[in-house]
RNA sequence: GGGCGGUUAGCUCAGUGGUAGAGCACUUCGUUCACACCGAAGGGGUCACAGGUUCAAAUCCUGUACCGCCCACCA
């Protein structure tokens, strides 16, 4: 294997070994029963979704859990699909309606249904094979959809085993309505933001004339609406008020002044106008007070018949025309500019409408209990573990979600009525039909199911649930969820009720929520802002390995994480790296021994020992969801510890053909382990140079081989600790010819040394560029350093400028001083000496004894050029 | 209002009790037969701030400031 370019390309490599291991088979789970299944269900990507940075980490997170977990012997499932995404689908195809000059509503439901599965078809998949690109080793012959007719089957049957057991059931509520989409949305749709805005002071008058009661309000347009002013009933500016009747200003209409515990004597006024169908709070007062409950608001925001003369306005002309008129007719007081907190549909981004309307609720707070416990028991384990504590506060504090929406595509509400109103969950009309016997079924709901009610049943419906399918049998519960934190309540916590309640157990073991990608300074990415980058443009740049690399090696316990294009070339620098030391090695390698040599020099001991501890640190960094921490090792190891010292010491053994079979063993030895600790990173280039490896047994894949296995005796401190020893002695023999301008390279006949150098002179010989190692000091003038004790002189004082070596020896001496007077302080200190451990005390006596050593012989320099 | 992260070299970040580390950037040198997407040598930090615990604090405790995220029905 010469012919590697010196250059890795990585596209060549990458476009080469992804149908390869399709066709082998490897992305399916291994059928051995006696092996332990490990089982992941991705977080299924919208179908409008294109790939983003976000997407770039989550699902090589789960490709790298994937091929760590197998090469650990499991049998690996990573099943892959894709989410309806109810709202956002709808918005695109309605949008690419309206370019053509239509829209849902002219077309109609089935049409409109139809069109989206059209568009659907057509490019609904481009993010999955996205995935491909990225090296993603998913089944896709598992792949599920969360509309396939199977999985609707699932919806259906869990709605109706809840609507049964009364855990699913209508209400009137006031909901969250978005007036763009035209929709109701969860509490956790919806984000909260304050805007600058005004608080009106508006004067009801009594209807007896005898004066007015003032309420503050910051929707003034909601008045025409109100139904009563509340007081609370300990306030004495209103004692002996209420049950009064009052007007209300440009309705003209007679309202009660109650009094409710609910306003603030504190705030404004007092006084609370009340508008049940379009605030909660008010709502409640309402239902307390048994108040009427007009609506004022239609689907799209506008006033409606309740205005009188506003109606069909929309809610701002009418705000402003409503405060017109009131200010007209002398009933403001008052405005004051007020902070306003409002809400944000997630979606449309648009403020939300707290409207009162009929909807299908799910009783949340009966599911919680045993979703709390399976997380409380640890069951359930998060990563990182403060995720615990966050989701267990919204669980104990949990509300009911509202599961319908005023929507088409999506899981139709499997409810039907009968001519008296009676509602019927079935599987299909006629089911319900047979359920209502003798009423007649006349409709069906109308309503689709939020989306997070389906995706809530992924882990197990996609593997067949309610049927006891064998998948089922085999990977459920499943074992890792790798997911963004901002999913936690919308998802996790509805797949652990779901999952309980449905499948009988936990639906993972394992939470792993990962850190978002931020920009290089630190904004969001985000498509709209511009800030976004695309990821495929990055894999074609440097590769998806690179990228990767860049992304999995800043992933930990950390909340953020900042993308930047310098970062992934610094990847592409490592996986160039990789690939030339193995081309190297590939190049020396030929007709090698393959077993283990009887003899091994330190140095190669040494590097056998520092594969062992890195294969120690990255198994359990892999297991601790550390990644960070396992990159670093697997980087430090193959570039400063393989690469810049266990080769350069190797080479001159390496061309001689009486030594060069232990380096050549060494190399291919930790090389092979290197590259399949790399491999759950960099799954392609760790492929392509491992097929070159002339290693004596070997697995068809590096996906499919094992982990490896490093001798316990591989593992030598001591041996460790004495190579050390040698390249600090080369690195200060390397400094001292840097000192006399010597480039890398030029060999210097002589250089002397007092001490031990621990067996390595050849080291040192080769790696610092001398001839000859002499015991001792040169009497000529020379140039010294001192190093982990030992003394290295280098002969050539021609070379130096002495006055540039005095002013060198000088700076040196105060840095020596410095620390003698820190240590000597620490040790004069009796405190010290009495309550610190030992060895510390040990290791100061120590320090201080070698400082002292070494500005004595930085006195001697000093003389001979002085 | 409550909670959670963060604040360490110019930049991005490691470092959970014993006199500060990496990569990049920077300076100097170098085309030595794996790699210039490289190698060698160097400069650079009162570890946000203030208290406290300790013989000893970047590290533990308390508080403050700033940045970010999440939760929360004051009209």
């Amino acid at each position: 294997m010469t012919n590697m370019e010196p250059r890795y390309d990585a596209s060549t490599v990458e476009s080469k070994w992804y149908g390869r291991w399709e066709a082998a088979g490897l992305f399916q789970p291994d059928p051995d029963p006696n092996k332990k299944p490990f089982t992941v269900t991705i977080p299924p990507p919208n179908i409008t979704g294109s790939l983003h940075m976000g997407h770039a980490l989550c699902y090589p997170i789960q490709d790298l859990y994937g091929r760590f977990q197998r090469m650990q012997g499991r049998s690996v499932l990573i099943l892959p699909g894709q989410d309806h995404a109810g709202i956002a689908t709808q918005s695109v195809v309605e949008k690419m309606l309206r370019k053509e000059g239509s829209s849902g509503a002219q077309i109609g439901r089935d049409k409109f249904v139809e069109r989206v599965w059209e568009w659907r078809k057509e490019s609904g998949d481009n993010i999955l094979h996205q995935l491909r690109t990225l090296g993603c080793a998913f089944d896709w012959s598992r792949s599920r959809f969360t509309l396939d007719e199977k999985y609707h089957e699932a919806v259906l049957k869990a709605f109706i085993d809840w609507f049964d057991q009364g855990l699913i059931f209508r209400g009137k509520r006031v909901v969250n309505w978005d007036p763009v989409l035209q929709t109701s949305v969860s509490d956790i749709e919806t984000e909260r933001k304050t805007v600058r805005g005004k608080l009106y002071y508006i004067r009801y008058p009594f209807a007896d004339g005898s004066g007015s009661v003032t309420i503050a309000t910051t929707r003034p347009e909601t008045m025409l609406a109100d139904v009563a002013v509340a007081v609370h009933p300990s306030d004495p500016r209103y004692k002996g008020l209420t049950g009064k009747t009052l007007i209300l200003p440009l309705l003209n209409r007679e309202l009660p002044l109650i009094a409710d515990q609910y306003p603030d004597p504190a705030f404004g006024s007092g006084a609370v106008k009340i508008t049940p169908a379009h605030d909660p709070n008010d709502y409640q007062v309402g239902v307390r007070h048994n108040l009427p409950m007009p609506v004022l608001l239609d689907s799209r925001g506008r006033i409606t018949e309740e205005g009188g003369p506003y109606a069909g306005l929309d809610r701002n002309e009418a705000r402003k025309r409503i405060v017109a008129d009131l200010e007209e007719q002398g009933f403001i007081e008052k405005i004051e500019d007020h902070d306003i907190p409002i809400l944000i549909s997630d979606r449309s981004k648009e403020p939300i409408e707290p409207l009162l309307s009929e909807q299908w609720f799910c009783d949340q707070p009966k599911l919680a209990a045993s979703a709390i416990d399976v997380v409380r028991n640890g069951d359930v384990k998060f990563f990182p573990e403060r995720y615990e504590k966050i989701y267990l506060d919204w669980m104990e504090n949990i509300r009911e979600w509202c599961i319908s929406r005023q929507l088409w595509w999506g899981h139709r509400i499997p409810v039907y009525y009968g001519e008296d109103g009676t509602a019927y969950a079935a599987l299909s009309w006629e089911k319900a039909q047979s359920k209502a016997s003798a009423s007649k079924i006349v409709r069906q709901d109308d309503d689709v199911l939020d989306t997070w009610f389906s995706s809530g049943l992924w882990p197990f419906a996609t593997l067949g649930w309610p049927e006891q399918t064998d998948d089922l049998k085999r990977f459920y519960p499943t074992s890792l969820l790798v997911t963004d934190r901002n999913i936690l309540y919308l998802w996790v916590s509805r797949m652990i009720m779901m999952g309980l309640d449905f499948a009988k157990s936990k639906p993972f073991e394992d939470v792993f929520i990962y850190a978002t990608v931020l920009t290089e300074d630190g904004r969001r990415m985000s498509k709209s802002l511009g800030t976004g980058v695309d990821p495929l443009e990055v894999i074609q740049k440097v590769g998806a390995d690179a990228l990767r690399y860049t992304l999995l090696s800043q992933t930990g316990a950390n909340q953020d994480i900042r993308y930047s294009e310098r970062k992934t070339e610094e990847a592409r620098n490592f996986c160039n790296k990789i690939w030339n030391a193995t081309r190297f090695v590939l190049l020396n390698t030929e007709g090698s021994l393959r077993q283990q040599p009887a003899e091994l020099e330190d140095v190669d001991k040494w590097l056998l020992s520092r594969l062992a501890m890195t294969e120690k640190t990255v198994k359990s960094a892999f297991e601790g969801y550390d990644l960070q921490t396992a990159c670093q090792a697997l980087y430090q190891f193959f570039w400063s510890e393989l690469c810049d010292w266990y080769i350069e010491v190797a080479k001159p053994r390496l061309i001689d053909p009486g030594k060069r079979e232990t380096p050549q063993w060494v190399l291919l030895t930790s090389i092979d382990a290197f590259l399949r600790m790399m491999h759950p990173v960099m799954p392609f280039i760790t492929e392509e140079l491992y097929a070159n490896l002339p290693l004596p047994k070997k697995a068809e894949f590096i996906m499919s081989a094992p982990w490896p296995e490093i001798p316990p005796e591989f593992s030598q401190p001591d041996v460790e600790a004495r190579m050390e020893r040698v390249f600090e002695i080369t690195r200060g023999l390397r400094a001292l010819r840097a000192e006399l301008g010597l480039t890398p390279g030029v060999s210097v006949p002589v250089a002397y040394c007092e001490g031990d150098i621990a067996g390595g002179d050849w080291i040192v010989k080769s790696q610092a560029w001398v001839q000859e190692i002499r015991a001792g000091k040169p009497d000529g003038k020379h140039i010294s350093a001192t190093v982990e004790g030992v003394d290295i002189h280098l002969p050539l004082g021609d070379l130096v400028d002495p006055a540039k070596e005095l002013d060198r020896i000088g700076r040196e001496e105060i840095k020596a001083r410095e620390e003698l007077a820190k240590t000597e302080e620490r040790l004069g200190d009796a405190t010290f000496i009495e309550r610190a451990k030992p060895e510390v005390v040990e290791r100061a006596r120590e320090q201080a004894e070698e400082i002292r050593s070494r500005l004595r012989k930085l006195e001697e320099r000093r003389k001979l050029f002085g």
